[in-house]
DNA sequence: GATGAATGAGGGTTCATTCAT
DNA sequence: AATGAATGAACCCTCATTCAT
């Protein structure tokens, strides 16, 4: 009835998300309780509906800062590389310099971090890895024809065999995130896989590539 | 009304597996609905609960004949393997084998195969997984120090590695079925990422190892 | 299917009724239940139904007997003492006796009576206390007539008067019951409040009452 | 779909609190139906969630402002009991006084006060008694002192004596109210009570005792 | 005598959502 | 911008009871 004098707009809405957040990391999507989320915030049901059109729009809009935030990074990280020489492409230290910003958004970002981890069937992160993996497809084609390497259906650079590498990728990322190391060893480890990842890929190139 | 009290024993049980396992592959776990199983199975709720003691253990009923084939698949294979001699470490052929066979266990069991996949972060599947991931880091192990390999914390094959590659294994498998392939299509894609992975491997291997 | 070979009829009652009482004693009526007693019993809800009509003719049948027991001690009493002479009645050894009977019964049926101690709001029980408050109203009016003393509606002891202290000497053997003496300690209690009451039930004689 | 959105503040709760005193005066605690209460009371089940927690709660609201009421006017009467002349404790009129305004209570809420009576192996109703109990006991034990009489654990005073002399006068007030008479005959019966356990109790007074 | 399968109604509870104020 | 009251459908689950075998 009484409306909350003086309350600075938006700030409602911050803490909305920031209850939602943890709500959302702590019960999962389909268990966090909207009740919940509006009690921790210190606000009634009817703010967030203010605000948010549903659950569902709650849930986008605390995820989207974050996932925006990846895709960004690795696409500036991208647009360096294709500017830069062929010899960038054999060499791991883009790769691993692109891995450790990665890295450092999600080091900024647990919370929504480990939402995003542990909701990959949702349709929105489903199309944000989507996207992810179409980001580094393209690169990868994009250096393969750098170097004219045949990425045709029956090749084995197949779509299956690109998408997969990209994945493994983002994979690789992500079970360093699962481990809960602080960044530096975390860094160390990315370094290993990163020797593994490239091995695995330039034995696919031809002239290499045999049995 | 009207009773089923001359029904085939376990007839009814198996309906209720079957529809359940429609429901939560198409539902997921939280948000199928007991009702909805029941009446496609052509039961009350009742007859459900006289089978199971509640949603969680009905759902652990319907996964785990196939957890546990897999399971068994996977075992059987490794003691074969140990079994052999040194040479078949370093050739393809055997983990060509093993992962045809497990490809084989998913496509005879689609539906539920899709249940596992869907829910990794379910207790039940999330042990089933720690199973999994635990046999193949042993077996690993196992091969490296046949071949006088250290796999000591600060060496390359330290344990999130040793994981990780197991990982890398499954993982290949998954993202094949992720493409709702042919079983042959899918055992020719398999056979590329092999070859990755081994080279992958090999290049760690003492002696392989610059950079 | 299969028939328990061998099983001395009855023997199922017997159980069931025992089961039934230990369920009863720990939950109530309304909260025990079927399938538990029957669990307990080692046997199938169908064979409860064999022998009892429902959860109703369980409950009766499982406190009856002791219900009766408690009535026929109470009768035999009574009839001793009117068979007696006058001095018998202002004498409180009677009394002290049919006391300690009663706290016999009670004692070697302790689940059972402690059933029908928490179920008095049950009809079936009702009834049971209503046959004693009657029995012991029919015998206070019987003695006060012995000494020629009015029991008319517009005496002091009227109905609700006798009835009260009926219900005095039952609920002073339920007091006692309800604190889990040891038989000696209980028969001392029950001394001083038959004290108690002898002198109120003597105060209320004409000649005695003033104020 | 018809929304009340404009329903006067309290209205409905007190509507759910009337409904629900109906329905466990009717039904008991245990078979008592929230929906049946709900729909009594002309709500939705939601409705009822969001005045009270769940069943229990909403039987303790029920039950709580006719307790409260009994307590202190229990109180007021032995406080100002007590801050009187010891002639008093061997006087009637302060007992009858205080039994006129128990039974005035019970009176002004019949129903809810056959709730408590029906309901006395609950928890919150046990809790009741054991405070009137104690109440009751304290006054007692005062009143000893103040005439000098030893209360300890061998004498007839012991703690179950006390207890019982504590619960007899409850139970006087409850066994007239079994009875249903109207208010004045109500008193006109307790004032007999009153005289029966006043002898009672003199009777045990040293110098009395005999026998 | 007793089993085991099945009924179907009802239990208390939670939920996302709405909207007059 | 925000409140608080209310909706109503759906949730999982338990129950006493039945009956062909």
């Amino acid at each position: 009835m009484t409306r909350k004098a003086g309350a600075v707009p938006e700030e409602t809405k911050i803490k909305l998300l920031e209850s939602a957040a943890a709500e959302f990391a702590e019960y999962g999507l389909q268990k966090a309780s909207l009740r919940r989320i509006c009690a921790n915030a210190g606000v009634t049901t009817g703010a967030l509906y203010f605000f948010f059109q549903d659950k569902e729009d709650l849930f986008q809009s605390v995820i989207s800062p974050v996932t925006d935030r990846f895709l960004s990074v690795l696409q500036a990280h991208y647009q360096a590389e294709l500017a830069g020489t062929v010899t960038q492409a054999t060499d791991a230290s883009a790769d691993i310099q692109a891995s450790a910003d990665i890295l450092g958004v999600y080091y900024s970002n647990k919370i929504i971090g480990s939402i995003i981890l542990n909701h990959r069937d949702h349709p929105a992160i489903c199309a944000f890895f989507d996207q992810i993996t179409t980001l580094i497809d393209q690169q990868t084609i994009s250096l393969l024809k750098k170097i004219n390497i045949d990425a045709s259906a029956d090749s084995v650079f197949n779509d299956c065999t690109i998408h997969w590498i990209s994945h493994l990728q983002i994979d690789a990322v992500m079970h360093i995130l699962g481990h809960d190391y602080d960044e530096n060893r975390a860094k160390g480890q990315m370094e290993i896989m990163i020797h593994f990842l490239r091995a695995g890929f330039l034995s696919m190139l031809p002239g290499n590539l045999k049995e």
